[in-house]
DNA sequence: ACTAATTGCATCACCTGTGTTGCAGGTTTC
DNA sequence: GAAACCTGCAACACAGGTGATGCAATTAGT
């Protein structure tokens, strides 16, 4: 949680740790206090002030990291807009998100935390979605759809991975997109209806 | 390398040593060399005669991994079998394997090791086969075979996962074979040529 | 401007993991 | 069966991270 109203400069400093706490922990998760706190420039008792032991540290970067996501997700309208667009928006918007907070969405969710509410929260409205896209005709009706979201999700986290290159959210979006209702079958020749 | 021709109750050790690595590390990425040693049965003092540091344990870890992964592929007979059999063997043989040895197969290559030089060749002969399946015309001609091999691994990844269900490696190598060339649109009514 | 909060710094005690050594006793190998 | 090898155990030194504290200096809120 946000807490109790805190002051501007140490609202600060605890988005700095976040931050640097996901950079330095995405290379080397077993990284020290005292690295994060380089990193965020800012020293180690301060960290310790705002969180006490690294548990505490990585139980908010991950609930932070979920909410951002969540507003991601919502930014797409995956209710009102059409199944398609709606899907290429959000794994646009999941893309821009996930690569800034790759650690911190990794991260394991201790059960009933916040993060893992957030992240049932997450799963449902994808759910909900490729639900909706099913309906439209987009996914087969026989499909598993607990299946096509969790390939979803693997399309995502790999387009994350070799992307050296920097292609551009929408460009990978469209390419997650397409695998996952086409796959890398022949295409039947662009002629039809 | 398997070193000099080790005594036969050393060589038990190593491989206990290496299986409960696999098992803790999975578990616990940060375990002690002592979480280890307990779960191999063995003294702490062991460990560090046969390996020196703890790099030296991951980095046979992920060799012996690695061969493991060569012999799984090999079994398939890739470039003999046709694509389409030769890709389903690989990908059961493949699942197996890599449920025995998830974290070791997921941990970074170092450069220059020779687990990196095994796994790019995994990557060639996992890109051999793929290309024959191009051929074949089991993948689209215009697809690019890069971005389908990383699907590929992201669908194996994938499955491993999730299953709780213990579904036998057969049926989630046809799930993923199928995701992979068709994805999860809908499907022409089984009746045409 | 005054107050309260926040921070950096120096310091401390403590714990955990690591890597090494020596030796006695058990196991392989030939 | 003898030699060579391997292992467990106990002990040690050492490095490094952790969490806490007190204080002076800075900064935000009103």
């Amino acid at each position: 949680m946000s807490d109790k109203t805190l002051r501007a400069d140490a609202e600060r400093s605890v988005r700095a740790i976040l931050e640097a706490a996901e950079h330095v922990l995405a290379v080397d998760p077993g990284a020290s206090m005292e690295q994060i706190a380089a990193e965020a420039g800012v020293a180690r008792t301060t960290i310790h002030r705002r969180f006490a032991n690294r548990q505490a540290l990585t139980d908010a970067l991950a609930t932070s990291a979920a909410r951002q996501l969540i507003k991601a997700i919502d930014d797409g309208r995956p209710d009102t807009a059409p199944p398609l667009v709606a899907m290429h928006r959000i794994t646009a918007n999941v893309l821009e998100v996930k690569s800034a907070w790759a650690f911190a969405l990794a991260l394991p969710a201790e059960p009933d935390s916040e993060a893992s509410l957030l992240q049932r929260d997450i799963n449902d409205r994808c759910a909900l979605t490729l639900r909706r896209a099913q309906n439209d005709g987009l996914i087969d009706e026989k499909a598993d759809l607990d299946w096509v979201r969790r390939v979803y999700y693997a399309l995502i986290g790999e387009s994350l991975h070799g992307n050296a290159e920097g292609a551009d959210s929408d460009t990978l979006a469209a390419r997650i997109i397409d695998t996952l209702l086409h796959g890398a079958g022949p295409r039947p020749s662009r002629s039809a209806p």
